[in-house]
DNA sequence: GTCTATATTCCGATAGAC
DNA sequence: GTCTATCGGAATATAGAC
């Protein structure tokens, strides 16, 4: 009997970090497929094959392994600098392209899909992550609307708020849902349609 | 002690199935709030000021609870039929202020909200959604689309996932998460910005 | 129809030996 | 760092008295 335990005097210390690593990337599934509430610290231990109290040993509680595991795609920040920046009668295909492309990386889609079913998952978890959307995306988008077109406050972030809603549904349709034509899609159809789309966001009065 | 029972000796039936009909409402709020997951049945039992098991008499499994919480806006099948039926040309814009009207509803709304949660929440609910919607709506709107614009079934398909994305965007955004600027924007301006994407998907080749 | 009591399982988290 | 053992509670669900 017991014999889900893990294997005992396992080795001490692999290499630095290696389970914790093990954990994390667990965790990412877990979170991934099941979404935050559905995932259990104890399905990720077995994910990763490793005792559950050792996830308790490196994570306080599992909100903080959740906050670890997503950390990742936060890093895009200076890019998003560089795409505003450019001009603006090309402002939508290119944040498309940016925005697919780093999709397309294996190791950001892991972490984002969590995130993405958290901004869906309950009016607790959405306003979380509409904070962290909010301050390092929506509000310089509609600061840049707001100085080129000239217009009220108010109207840019209506603009962007289309534009975020045009971007969630893809991504969402795309990386998470999979619906059938849109996540077999190639990328170039999508920068030119949905590009339009979000240009037309932009300028549009 | 064990002050939060029900109060006993409950008149045997109010009116017939009036404590159903609480269970069931405070049902749509929970999931509403909360997701699938992250309800619970005790909770939505204190909600209705019902005693826990009483739910397990009426609906057998949480499961069923929630599906019949929600059963509600499957209803609309017929007018789909005839919107499609119209000419192409004001399509979209028919459609979004179509979809916007049936959001408005507030007993519309409450139901749709689990809905639109669980497509989204895990890669376990989310075939369960797509296969109604696929079923009730994507297929119309491909073949009607395949049917006019003479265009070969996968690019059908390909467009209709361009206009589930964007009104998923939408829906989710304004009446899910929230979005400020989406949320309470006039319908008429949500008809006409998204309403000419939606046309766009259509026509442009 | 309604409720008490409970079966059964699983959860997140902790204490402490090694 | 790792694991055993367990706490304390909450989950869904069921059996059966009234």
């Amino acid at each position: 009997m017991s014999e889900l335990r893990r294997r005992r005097g396992r080795p001490p210390q692999d290499e630095a970090g290696k389970r914790r690593e093990a954990i994390l990337d667990a965790a990412i599934a877990e979170f991934g497929d099941k979404g935050y509430d559905a995932a259990t610290i104890r399905a990720i231990a077995e994910r990763a094959d490793v005792d559950p109290a050792l996830i308790h040993h490196y994570f306080d509680s599992k909100a903080d392994l959740f906050a670890d595991a997503v950390r990742f795609p936060l890093r895009p920040q200076a890019a998003i600098d560089a795409i505003l920046e450019g001009d603006m009668d090309q402002l939508g295909e290119r944040a498309v392209r940016y925005v697919l492309t780093l999709w397309e990386n294996p190791e950001f889609q892991r972490r984002a899909v969590p995130l993405m079913r958290a901004a869906m998952g309950s009016k607790f978890t959405t306003p979380i992550v509409m904070q962290f959307l909010n301050r390092e995306l929506a509000a310089k988008v509609a600061a840049r609307i707001a100085a080129e077109r000239q217009t009220s406050e108010s109207d840019a972030q209506y603009r962007t708020a289309l534009i975020l809603s045009q971007m969630y549904g893809m991504l969402a349709g795309r990386y998470v849902m999979g619906i059938p034509g849109l996540a077999d899609a190639p990328m170039d159809d999508l920068v030119a349609a949905v590009g339009a789309t979000i240009q037309r966001y932009i300028d549009t009065p």
